[in-house]
DNA sequence: TAACTATATAAGCATATGATTATTTATTCG
DNA sequence: CGAATAAATAATCATATGCTTATATAGTTA
């Protein structure tokens, strides 16, 4: 088994502590599988744009996420150079893929593309 | 890389709020390594015996860690029948060994040991 | 049994958290 | 430019959290 760089415990706990709400973990397993905009995180989840928005913002706040505006939607995304990078995917490894919930934005066309 | 059984993100959500405190988080990394008495944590943490008890309390009742009196001393240990207890060892795994304040409690002749 | 030690529980309190609604800011497009 | 869309921020609020002190409970020991 791979064996890491030491992690300090009580940043480790912010982490963990930000992981440690439902609606951020899920947020968290999507990313980890997609990168998403905020509209799609709206429509994903039964809770209004403000508050979306506002766990995003503590995800990127403790650089867990990065955050790329592209025309008129800001998408998020794992930042893949955070120091808990592979520590969050060690965390989010055995969760249930979310990608079905992705598929079904697609299917109702909600998806939001740039390219 | 071992693959295992798939988590509830509700559950799981619950499970990492647990560890994502710093007081709690380094009492699992310690009781990973050693099980530990009431007294012997509020040895070593800076916090009043009722706060000691409250994060067990919390720790108990989501069936991470388990309990055992031993005459006057109740020991905890982390529960290797919860079923999320292969998850907390590879969530601790890259913390710092806590074995150094064991082994201080040990020097001042504070350490319980009811063998 | 009484005193002592270990731990749990109760009550109270300050702060943190996660949501809401209202509003502001940024971007696109007719 | 002005309307529409996307997202952030501000203000507010109810509830959760983590601590404290005081007290109760359980076990040990003289």
């Amino acid at each position: 088994m791979q064996t890491n760089e030491a992690l300090d415990i009580e940043a480790t706990a912010n982490v963990l502590k930000l992981l440690g709400d439902k609606t951020r973990l899920t947020m968290v397993k999507i990313m980890s599988e997609h990168e998403c905009c905020v509209c799609e995180f709206v429509d994903l989840f039964d809770m209004s744009q403000p508050a979306i928005s506002q766990h995003l913002r503590k995800l990127k706040d403790s650089g867990i996420v990065n955050e790329a505006r592209r025309g008129q939607w800001i998408f998020y995304s794992l930042n893949q150079t955070s120091a808990y990078y592979s520590f969050i995917q060690t965390v989010i490894k055995d969760l249930p893929s979310q990608a079905f919930k992705v598929e079904e934005l697609t299917a109702q066309g909600k998806r939001i593309c740039c390219d």
